[in-house]
DNA sequence: GAATTGACTTCCGGAATACGGAATTTAGCA
DNA sequence: TGCTAAATTCCGTATTCCGGAAGTCAATTC
């Protein structure tokens, strides 16, 4: 009895130590695993085994020991016998499936190259990953200029159009959540402060479209709409964005309209019909 | 002396257990989990718990513990608490930095572009995982039909324009692996016996260009040429393929020429000089 | 070319950690 | 409402992993 109660108690403590709400701390070899792999960035794709240990925070040799299992996987790959680390193939084959079987994004794609075409801008189509947005689909006009967003990339969702059409229809706490991350601006017209951050969204709920006046990159302007499933819920969105001087606000009632034209013609290929939410209890 | 032949043949020994290379038999807790995450394909992208438990072959508890902390960490989602497991955003955000600090990747898409255009057929850049190819980027041309194969899945090596042309390059024992992994026939035309296969890519090393004569899906005909590094290393390949109707045999020599050019000039750009191999001792 | 340095790799005993069978809960179904 | 199949949690055990330290290797300096 005395025993079980210690032991309650640890998982207790543990628990709160994460303060992560939903997550398991369990499996600690496996945590460590995905730290490590966390280590990796587009910045600084190639690591050594102390970079790697140091960032983790592991010693030496269970860095060590993580990278050779995941080595022998094909999760991380090295040239020689004492080279840098980076990422592998393996991990691209399974990251390509994420997409493949994603259906908006397939069903997207008809509609990201039309809007493209006709708008002569570059286009975007990204999720939510609870925290920021990921975009996974972009396609420059062959006349625009190359945007510099990345696919796979996560970015701001407080202050591209992108984000803000997906944070709008995000529980509460969700977007208590954003906040307490911290609102870090990026241009002078940047939303930083909470409380304008919600009427923004309120607004963005009631007009049904989102639009980014140079809060992320400076001369950049972006109007977004929500894309949403059978069950009624946001689950996407999708951008025009171009530069300023192209993308004058006159322009913007006319591209939102248009963005909310193809936003819905997307939500119905996806099953959405307009009705209520279904309540997942 | 004594002593470091030992470590060697150790070494040796777990190489040729795995069969892949350098691995390693530590970590069994990670190994599960990467177990678990291979258990996803295209076909069956979305997983119960006792699926995932039977074909990775664990108890019940053990897998769920696993995805537990998988999902914990955004590797892999579940809709509802009780609902199906799917493959994560990390994974894919993991995974788009793999391509992204690919430089051949980069490097080539001027290049595919060029070639999808002018050729009118779809082209392909793959890489080499080990045993099969991976397709790392692929165009069809507006007027082509669209191809079957999709970017981040493995393709058998032995059977395509691409995979024919990067296992050529491949040193003995890989193309021994390759073989003794099986020769599956796909069509009519698939080398299916391993002394011919070594023919063919004798062949394709005194010409420097891959052909796929209908060898893996019938009516299609591929032309791929290597591409290298700085390293003299064959990293990488690049094809043309399209229906055989519009491929006719007597085509192939120019689009040979042609591919090889173009696989020229991009293992250029990548700091091939045409010197000898870098060996790495 | 010997010695120093810094980084990587391996070893090993202890104990924390993960294991997995069994019990419990949940949801869907008859 | 009771039944079945699946998911989740529990908990004692012992397997597995941990991590300090010793060993190896390669590059650089003197």
């Amino acid at each position: 009895m005395a025993r079980t109660n210690v032991k309650a108690r640890q998982r207790e403590n543990e628990g709160s130590r994460s303060s992560r709400g939903s997550g398991a701390d369990v499996l600690k070899s496996l945590r460590k695993a995905i730290r490590v792999l966390e280590c990796f960035s587009l910045q600084e794709p190639r690591l050594s085994l102390s970079d790697i240990a140091r960032r983790a925070q592991l010693p030496l040799s269970t860095a060590h020991r993580i990278l050779a299992t995941l080595r022998g996987a094909g999760i991380v790959e090295q040239e020689g016998d004492r080279e840098l680390y980076r990422l592998g193939l393996k991990l691209f084959e399974l990251g390509s499936m994420v997409l493949a079987n994603m259906e908006v994004h397939r069903e997207a794609l008809p509609f990201i190259e039309e809007l493209s075409r006709e708008s002569g801008e570059t286009v975007h189509l990204g999720v939510f990953d609870g925290s920021q947005v990921v975009s996974i689909e972009k396609m420059d006009s062959p006349h625009g200029l190359a945007s510099q967003v990345t696919i796979g990339k996560g970015a701001p969702a407080y202050c591209t159009a992108v984000g803000k059409a997906l944070l709008a229809f995000q529980s509460e706490s969700t977007i208590d959540h954003v906040c307490r991350l911290g609102l870090t601006r990026h241009t002078p017209q940047t939303i930083t402060d909470p409380g304008k951050l919600r009427k923004e969204l309120e607004r963005i709920r009631a007009l049904g479209y989102a639009v980014d006046e140079r809060e992320h990159q400076p001369d950049v302007r972006c109007v977004a709409a929500p894309i949403r499933d059978h069950t009624s819920n946001v689950i996407a969105s999708m951008s025009v964005s171009g530069p300023a001087t192209r993308i004058p606000k006159e322009r913007i009632p006319l591209l939102a309209v248009r963005m909310k034209e193809v936003a819905g013609k997307l939500s119905a290929r996806l099953g959405y019909t307009g009705r209520h939410p279904v309540n997942s209890p």
